[in-house]
DNA sequence: CCAAAAGTGTTGGTAGTACACCCATGA
DNA sequence: TCATGGGTGTACTACCAACACTTTTGG
């Protein structure tokens, strides 16, 4: 084995969070370091040599913005040869899902700041990561129609009508309430808490709903398939 | 950035090969180093210097086997610490398919065979390279409905039978001959050659097709969506 | 003329889409 | 009482699934 090779390997990852006003935004440091300094770039860095790639991804995150992270899945590696001006660096991307407001952004280490920033309302970003971040996007849209997976970006208890918005937001298409209701109450995969929404402003009141995880568990074991498509 | 990190990066293939008499197989090559000397694995070796990802695959499975390779898609990366018992390895792995007749086997560098295995017939694998071969079969079987790669596994020219036997044999489900029929037609992306099939032994002669990738593409502009979901 | 594979339509069920009015609440 | 958002049913359409006999060829 020929032990010339001099690559390193880093990680990053591409954090989505949502909120019913903001709509879809992504997380974002500002490098304190060269190359890119003062830059906007992914959270992400070197792996430890004893360290899974799924540590690392967790232990950069944490470090540099404060957030811990539950919904996390491997996007795509990133390999060219010179897409850090450095070294030759090869990155292996994340994706994943937070709770914006069950944060609070803290930047350390090599981040000098730490920022939520809108989907459509992206800075230019270090190195490859915008590539990498419509890669997410395309990801996300595609797996939130085939995958549960659009609650870990919701409040554990929601109004149903976030859950619509949500999906609205994400896919950028209006969708039909009574069809989109009727769907996802097929399933069967949302339990009513009997508590109703507090203080909205003006409106009427809805239920509050829980994903639940081991219902939908139960449903794929059947031929059960979550799909969701609309125009 | 701290340049102790002690890691190095390999790419691994995963090239499935289809006849409608043998069904579906995989490429290994049976290795000539230790670890795991004398057992199968798949082709793949470290990255170089300079190389893209996509180069290094290409070139490690014209070294190792004979093959060059059209269809190569990257499938996953696996980086736990321990599953290569030297040092620590991330392989990036990718899989892509031949025509398997179209390829003499040849094995050389690292490899002292290569042989195609039938999928149901695997022997035990180096590293977690078992695991590979099943997410990338689990990946084909997915990816072979919403996407028109199944033609990369025939003769540029087949008979109809020929790609409904390949659908059959990798979802691994008996279909409807008409229905499958009709649905493949509709999408109007094979062109009948004017040609009929020869000497087949007995049975009735029926024309050759070949796929038109420049019609599909068109038909992927619109809204349009290859889809198959039989059983 | 027999065996093997190719070719071909119709029907019933199911799931998706489009669409509009009443209800509960807070201001 | 008005504005805002929540909650609900039906009819039409389009697609999918099931199903069997005839045709062409080679032996």
């Amino acid at each position: 084995m020929p032990t010339n090779q001099n690559i390193k390997v880093s990680v990053d990852a591409v954090v989505f969070g949502y909120s019913t006003t903001n709509g879809l935004s992504v997380l974002l440091i500002q490098r304190k370091i060269a190359p890119y300094i003062n830059e906007w770039a992914l959270p992400g860095g070197l792996v430890l040599n004893e360290e899974s790639l799924e540590d690392a991804v967790k232990r950069e995150l944490h470090e540099e913005t404060g957030v811990s992270i539950n919904y996390l899945e491997q996007l795509y590696s990133f390999g060219t040869p010179n897409r850090d001006p450095r070294n030759r660096v090869i990155s292996i991307s994340y994706y994943g899902m937070v709770r914006p407001d069950s944060f609070e952004l803290m930047a350390d280490t090599d981040a000098k700041d730490a920022q939520w920033f809108h989907i459509n309302d992206l800075p230019s970003l270090a190195f490859d990561h915008s590539e990498i971040v419509q890669l997410a996007l395309k990801r996300l849209k595609a797996k939130i129609t085939y995958e549960p997976i659009g609650f870990e970006l919701l409040d554990e208890k929601f109004p149903f009508s976030d859950l619509e918005k949500l999906y609205a937001s994400v896919l950028n298409v209006a969708l039909d309430r009574r069809n989109f209701r009727k769907k996802i109450m097929q399933f069967g995969i949302l339990c009513n808490q009997g508590e109703k929404q507090q203080h909205t402003g003006a409106g009427r009141p809805g239920p509050l709903y829980k994903f639940n995880p081991s219902k939908y568990k139960a449903l794929k074991e059947g031929d059960f398939h979550f799909d969701i498509k609309f125009a």
